[in-house]
DNA sequence: AGCACGCCGACT
DNA sequence: GTCGGCGTGCTC
């Protein structure tokens, strides 16, 4: 009976956490391709997935267990292109497959057909005149493209009611469309701004790569002002001529480019599709159908955005691709940087990856050839940098309680007295990261990690900065009931603003951390403040790096360049390089000449010692010798598994199981279990292991093969993270 | 991710 | 004796 009919099977991938595919029955009426969104039931409720194959000779699961699909959605079907993508990423950071297609599918009802919408388009009949407001909006019209209200608003700097009276005057007639609105088309042709011959050759070079329609990574490097946005702005427009072809711009963080914002929309006349994960869910709608209906033409986004379902992807930028904001460090653990590489191979068309630092990876990709690399600046030969100048701390000993050493002390004073600005570096928030009890010696430790709390006086509190526990500050010593013994041990922003204010009493102080600054409206205003000289010290930690100039500020003191030197991570030396270079950068942009101070215990430390005589080539050069004889990234593969649970001996039982059964040979180590560098983190007991192989290794396949030796233990979660980039 | 199944404490 | 806590495990 059931052979008269057909039961097709097919294959589903579900936005779930499974490792693969669920097979479902076809239902007649029902034509299903691959990439069809589809809608079945899961035991008991429906879920939405995608046709991931359609082998029908696929009979792992007996029949008597198969259901049928329900319904397909009336939606482009997911692109092909991204499919492998999820795959490939799946593969590679060893996630569930469903893991990975759930941070393709994150918009909310997606499936819904967008419902109608009132628009609004001048009216064919203006009257001659009109008042100065509704002439901006009749001059903004963009053809006879119809648009919302708030559009016109945006596009005419009007505010509401104007456009609402010119409705009410029948100026403006009401268009119903279905669908989301449109997002307006970036404007090819618009005045653009002029380039330097060595800008211009870069751009061509893209441009020429995008052309061929074929995959190259290009490392676009230029010290910060040198111009290298216009040059991609300027590869964006070229790419942008095909009518259909997409571009995708990805940066780190999208809360922090308002400016960058600002700059495209004076190039192509509107604003870009933005796509980060702060985004109300009425947004993400609009963004991701514009992405697969192949209406967004330029989408610039954070990391996520690589899993929007593009149908004619051209072109991929990466700015500031050495940022580590590009690395996922929970859930699908994937580096965004090199992700964006590989999705633009898949889509075979070169990849920008542009930085005033490149990391080290890139650099040596560009440097053995794999990368194209373009250069705008003098690399080479004297720099203008700043005069840069260590102050060894052994030499001129810090009073207790006080930071600021005797030299730079002077230099602050000389800097305020003439007027100028000055920034003081630290990459530590709050007050002070230790409490100490003076008559017991008992350190104040979060309950929940293996961390000290950190003191912010602001609040009168101390706080876990791995997992947000707080509590106020106590006046009694936990431990031994002391009264008032408790004190403060070592520097934050704070606590060295305290200082500042105390050695210059006139002086105007900022503290900029992200504890001050809670949105981007404040930062900009904070911003704004400075540029416009309200501020004499700046205090900051690494959020002052984010690329802003202040022209009054010449001089820069780094409270602790030893911070982030040591310890296991071994990225640690280039990340100061990085930070410090960009500091550095800050000071003396305009015609103020610069300085840099650093205060340091090893004034001999080659990263130092690089930075001071400006030496980039040698400090990376030495970098670059160290990993390859440790056979660290890029000349090795790295890998960190991480057991967790919150039964001490369960993990331990676990790790050491785990550890006997370790894969070993000559091109593969296994390093550990020991305990993870923050043994105990939000109520978990943690242990590491560290897998170190060369570059042949296919590192996955040995990890998948060496954790199927054991069964999974029930209370022992295992993290696997490929590439590492954090180390706690 | 949901949702059911399952095995131990405070209620009518 | 039941209601319900959320730990564990499965979903085609």
């Amino acid at each position: 009976m059931s052979e008269l009919f057909s039961r097709t099977r097919i294959q589903i991938l579900l936005p779930l956490p499974l490792s693969g595919v669920l097979d479902y029955l076809m239902p007649d009426e029902l034509q299903l391709q691959k990439g069809d969104f589809v809608t079945v039931p899961l035991s008991g409720r429906e879920v939405q997935g995608v046709v991931w194959d359609t082998d029908p000779e696929n009979r792992d699961v007996p029949e008597e267990k198969l259901k049928y699909v329900i319904r397909k959605a009336e939606l482009p079907p997911l692109p092909e292109s991204l499919m492998k993508f999820v795959s490939w990423v799946a593969n590679y950071t060893l996630s569930p497959l469903g893991s990975v297609l759930k941070m393709a599918l994150s918009v909310p009802r997606k499936f819904d057909k967008p419902k109608k919408k009132i628009l609004y388009r001048l009216s064919p009949e203006l009257p001659e005149k009109l008042s100065p407001a509704r002439t901006r909006v009749a001059e903004a019209a963009v053809g006879d493209m119809p648009m919302a209200v708030k559009s016109w608003c945006d596009i005419a700097a009007v505010g509401e009611g104007v456009v609402r009276g010119m409705i009410k005057a029948g100026q403006m007639v009401p268009v119903e469309v279905s669908g989301e609105e449109s997002f307006l088309k970036p404007d090819i042709e618009l005045e653009r701004a002029t380039l330097s011959k060595e800008q211009r050759d870069a751009a061509e070079q893209i441009i020429l790569q995008q052309r061929s329609g074929t995959f190259q990574a290009m490392l676009l490097e230029g010290v910060t002002g040198s111009g290298k946005t216009e040059v991609y702005f300027e590869a964006i427009a070229e790419a942008l001529r095909d009518k259909t072809a997409q571009v995708l711009v990805l940066v780190p963080e999208i809360s922090l480019t308002a400016q960058w914002l600002e700059r495209f929309k004076e190039r192509f006349g509107s604003e870009p599709v933005i796509w980060h994960s702060e985004m109300t869910p009425a947004q993400r709608r609009r963004a991701w159908w514009a992405t697969i209906c192949g209406e967004a033409r330029v989408i610039v986004g954070a990391r996520s955005a690589l899993f929007l379902p593009l149908q004619n992807l051209k072109l991929v930028i990466v700015d500031e691709e050495h940022s580590t904001t590009f690395k996922q460090d929970e859930g699908v653990m994937y580096n965004g940087r090199d992700m964006a590489v590989v999705r633009a191979m898949h889509m075979h068309c070169p990849v920008v990856l542009a930085s005033a630092t490149p990391s080290l990876e890139t650099l040596i990709n560009a440097e053995s050839g794999k990368y194209d690399w373009l250069y705008l600046g003098e690399r080479h030969g004297p720099a203008e940098l700043p005069q840069m100048s260590c102050v060894d701390l052994k030499k001129y000993p810090l009073e207790s309680g006080s930071w600021i050493s005797q030299p730079l002390r002077m230099a602050l004073e000389d800097n305020f007295v003439k007027g100028e600005q000055t920034l003081l570096y630290l990459n530590r928030r709050g007050y002070a990261p230790l409490t100490l009890c003076r008559s017991c010696g008992h350190r104040m430790e979060c309950p929940h990690c293996s961390a000290w709390l950190v003191e912010h006086s602001r609040f009168n509190k101390l706080e876990c900065h791995h997992c947000g526990f707080n509590r106020p500050k106590p006046n009694i010593c936990p431990q031994c009931e002391a009264v008032d013994s408790l004190v403060a041990v070592g520097p934050g922003v704070e606590r060295v603003a305290e200082e500042v204010a105390v050695l210059f009493p006139d002086a105007r102080l900022a503290v900029m951390s992200s504890d001050e600054i809670a949105s981007p409206a404040s930062l900009k205003r904070m911003i704004e403040s400075i540029e416009r000289h309200e501020v004499d010290f700046i205090i900051g930690t690494q959020i002052v790096t984010k690329g802003y100039h202040f022209p009054m500020l010449t001089l820069v003191g780094v409270i602790d360049a030893d911070l982030g030197m040591s310890g296991a991570d071994p990225r640690a030396a280039e990340r100061t390089w990085q930070q410090l270079e960009q500091v550095a950068g800050r000071a003396g942009r305009a015609e103020h000449a610069g300085r840099v101070i650093f205060q340091t215990y090893q004034p001999n430390h080659p990263v130092l010692q690089a930075i001071v005589c400006g030496d980039k080539d040698l400090f990376l050069e030495r970098e670059a010798a160290s990993r390859e004889a440790q056979n660290l990234p890029p000349y090795g593969k790295l890998a960190s598994l991480i057991l967790s649970g919150p039964d001490r001996s369960k993990v331990v039982g676990a790790a050491k199981a785990l550890g006997s059964k370790a894969p070993h040979s000559n091109d593969l180590k296994v390093l550990g279990p020991v305990p993870a560098p923050l043994s105990y983190l939000r109520g978990n007991h943690r242990y590491r292991f560290l897998v170190k192989a060369g570059t042949s290794v296919n590192l996955q396949n040995e990890i998948r093969c060496w954790l199927d030796l054991l069964p999974s233990q029930r209370g022992v979660k295992i993290q696997i993270d490929i590439d590492p980039y954090s180390f706690y």
